[in-house]
DNA sequence: ATGCCTGCAAACCGTTTGCATCCAC
DNA sequence: GTGGATGCAAACGGTTTGCAGGCAT
């Protein structure tokens, strides 16, 4: 619940006001375990009350990302998806290409990595949307066997 | 030109067809030094020949993708970027999510990590599509004067 | 009472697709 | 000649925006 809070005190505090649309999206957020699409939000906040926009659901994921609560990824099939950044900071994001699954990786490993990137080329790699784009272990089988196929064919 | 001729052969062995507007996308992304949207490519294409459409454009940029013979990244504005694979493989790829532009990063000070995700979490993080996220050294200093306004405001 | 937020609906933009025509094979 | 490839235009899906009304302040 302290994300809420923290919320609801950056609303506050930049003169934004809280509404009941508002609550709903974070606690959606807040009950999902990983990433989701603004559809998946929008329909869970939808089945709380019926009377959300889907338009409202993106504003909301805006304005939670100007305030840094939340972390966003394009995933390869067009679809960004959202996540709240509650003592999540220290994960990468390890998106599957094929299915768009996101695995958590711990940053720790990866920290001399970025790094070394930000003193060799000026680039500071940021941890809260630090997104690896490439193959899940089950997507990995596929892609295999559809390689195969394709030296066949 | 090597890429050229991989992409011929690619074509005869599968039984695609080699066509003028396939020669023609190939080439602008030949002489493009970086990532470029579908639509950069469109234009320089239809420089070349005015009687070509950008949905054949994206017909060709899929055929590529299935040769692996161009990288993909999704950069943050929702545009799809693209780029020969011609001996590229062995670089990551810096997206600025605040202006999209793209930076090359050598492959080798990474792969460690990459070995270090494989064997922990199963997932094998695509080295032609590495592409990390972050902001580049000039909207770095953009977003550190975004970061004090929106303290005052 | 004020004006920020909302729902509605339409616009938007990048991408995809259906179809008749064309051309590489 | 045949079927894959193209141009055209319309559809598509996710996201954004304009506007009149509603509600938190």
């Amino acid at each position: 619940m302290s994300c809420q809070t923290d919320f609801i005190r950056e609303l506050r505090e930049r003169g934004f006001r809280l509404t009941a649309q508002r609550e709903m999206v974070l606690g959606v957020l807040h009950e999902m375990a990983g990433f989701a699409t603004a559809d998946e939000i929008y329909r869970r906040v939808h089945a709380l009350s019926s009377a959300v926009d889907i338009s409202t659901v993106y504003r909301t994921l805006d304005l939670l990302q100007g305030f840094s609560l939340i972390a966003m990824v394009e995933g390869g099939d067009g679809q960004r998806r959202y996540r709240l950044l509650i003592d999540h900071v220290s994960h990468a994001h390890l998106v599957c290409v094929a299915c768009g699954a996101v695995t958590g990786a711990g940053l720790d490993t990866l920290q001399p990595m970025l790094d070394e990137i930000r003193s060799h080329y000026g680039f500071v790699v940021d941890p809260g949307h630090l997104n690896l784009s490439g193959w899940c272990p089950q997507c990995c089988e596929k892609q295999a066997v559809k390689a195969s196929l394709s030296h066949v064919a």
